[in-house]
DNA sequence: TATGAATGAGGGTTCATTCAT
DNA sequence: TATGAATGAACCCTCATTCAT
């Protein structure tokens, strides 16, 4: 663990070269997974990436389900922090969607192997008791938020109102979720074109229709 | 074993009582695998739900990644065998795209268990030397086929001509390939209605837009 | 674990060979616990002593707290069936109460290193919860009954009344306790002297004063 | 480190300081030792127990073994300085048998933790080499010395002349050294009266039946 | 054809200890 | 004087695989 005094203080303080040493870590076992699957990245395969040893990782995260749960936090905190005010930026539906898209892709291209870890992590990794160590409800919510922004511009006739915001919620999560693994097959994939085409499909199939208003089946 | 017999005749013919039995196996594994995971299902757990022993699997199979790539295998088998005739059936390009839809989730709702043990080993199975066990050639093949129908109703005239088939191609699998994840989940989901407004969302996406007829950027 | 086919069947049967093995294992793991301590008597030690590896003690007992149950078992066992039949021979308190504690004794000489080993269990052995992996209530069971005896024998007159059958139960335990570890320092100890030299101890203590019936203190 | 310091001077002087930082480590190792058990008890969890680090417990003591020995030595120093002058006080041997007894149990109430550290360091408590840290002479020490005062007072007529004085010191010793443990599992243990019974348990096996006068197999 | 027995590499973790600061 | 950082050996355990029967 970090600290041996456990009487430290109420502020988990952390010294300049624990953050460093951690992050070295982390990213270390952010490339293993992402070039190994979870399966394979061992503790002592990512200290060897690392250049350190095992004991050293225990030493600073208590255990390798912490080291995971770090990769998950951050990027979770990363991605907020980057999508969070490039929809701000926009007002209308489509204009939020595409942005929602591209901006979601372009944050998949800057973070590639973070991003493939996690996805790695979300389907692979299980504590001691079998449970997954990925946190589904933060998926969940991202599910969630898009799904309101459907319905909201559904609701003001930005969009068509008689598709199912849910399952178009959930295409297009599985539409972006699935590039991450294209993109480590072809990493030569233009992630830019791949966003502006999937915005394109995406807008085609909430538009509203010219002079058709009403649901859709007959 | 297996693969010695396979070298000593024209065609590797199996005793009635050794497909039964492998059959067995493969049965325990595919739903060892979709209730607990890749990582979770050990030759000991798939012998214990098979009734049988570790060295019973291992004499089969001749070692665990045989036995995986075997459930692979068959449901890319049953899979073609499936869609085959459902696709065939139609004839315009909105008709072939539902059914191709449809008859996907069908599959799965059908095939539950076998689709999620062989997402579980396309995720997270790999070789003593960290390759994939699962094949990915098969899904590309697939993907391909699709976008071949997609170009070729744009040709027609069936869909739009201005999105890109090999985008809409990807969206479209991975709207499928999402499905049983969340029917891991939700089990008592409505597979049905989930195809359907899958199937009118990318109708949606493809259809020709009023007034405009040109195959591909006029 | 012992049994690869989880429906074998009600009864545990265990094969010749493996009741073999079990019990050199059992022997090892006794020899290297009395002669190292518990702390010390590792299972990669334990395996070296008995011939053989780490891993077919786990195969065998499916891990170490199970193996060290059985050694204290296994003791417990044979102690019961070394000494009932000695204390019903007995019919006079001071006859049982000699018999107890020579009986005793010769058991501990006759299972030196079982013995030896189980007392370092005792007080050692703990499992991953920190609980002791020793059952305690065995050992009450043991003292309550020796109390018992006392009781019965005070009723009867055999013993003076005025000492408390609780605590002389516990010395007497306590003197038969101590002679594992002075035995282990001084193999050459005379326990047949011993015990005698003990039982006239324990006879002095417990028995009647000429002319004296009632309670001690005044 | 004291150690080193030691070699310098004449007398291996202290700062008051640092007496008292070990002080603070021996007490809290001793709470620690007392309540995990020895095998529980790391260096990690006694520094977080006294408020300070691994790293300075080493620093102090050079390294764990020698902190064990320093908690031993203390109990040790603190015992005979107990017992001293309690014994000196009393002239018969009844009367110093009996305060050896009491005082000796009562010195275990008055320090519960330090004793059972002490029973828990000599139980299992080894070093590298696997040879115990407890040095079993001083327990030797003390039951010859409880045997010199057996025999000096079979000599005078005070005790009956044919017990052997080994066998009776080490019971005594035995019934004495249980307490620990038993006060360990029941802490409400009336002390007092436990010495007081166990006293008299013992004068009635020490002393002289009417009409047998000779000190020893007359 | 099938099994129980045994193996050995590798997994994550604990821990006393070293050392630069 | 004291600490946080880092190490490396040892620990228990899992697992796919081998092999005699």
């Amino acid at each position: 663990m970090r600290s041996e005094r456990g009487t430290s203080g109420p502020k988990a303080e952390r010294t300049f070269i624990e953050t460093a040493r951690r992050a070295q870590i982390v990213a270390a076992a952010i490339d293993t997974i992402a070039e190994l699957g979870y399966g394979q990245a061992s503790l002592a395969r990512i200290a060897e990436t690392a250049g350190t040893s095992k004991g050293e990782i225990i030493y600073h995260f208590g255990g390798k389900d912490e080291l995971v749960r770090e990769i998950v936090a951050e990027l979770s905190a990363k991605g907020r922090a980057y999508m969070g005010p490039r929809l701000e930026a926009e007002s209308t539906g489509a204009g939020m969607l595409r942005s929602y898209i591209e901006s979601n892709l372009s944050f998949v291209r800057e973070n590639r192997n973070h991003v493939l870890a996690v996805v790695a992590i979300a389907l692979s990794a299980r504590d001691a008791d079998g449970d997954p160590l990925y946190d589904f409800s933060i998926r969940e919510e991202g599910i969630t938020a898009l799904r309101r922004l459907l319905i909201y511009f559904q609701g003001t006739g930005d969009f068509r109102g008689d598709f199912d915001p849910d399952i178009m919620a959930m295409a297009i999560r599985a539409a972006l979720d699935a590039v991450p693994a294209r993109l480590a097959r072809d990493p030569g994939l233009d992630i830019g074109r791949y966003g502006r085409e999937l915005a394109d499909l995406f807008q085609a199939a909430t538009r509203r229709e010219e002079g058709n208003q009403g649901p859709h089946h007959p």
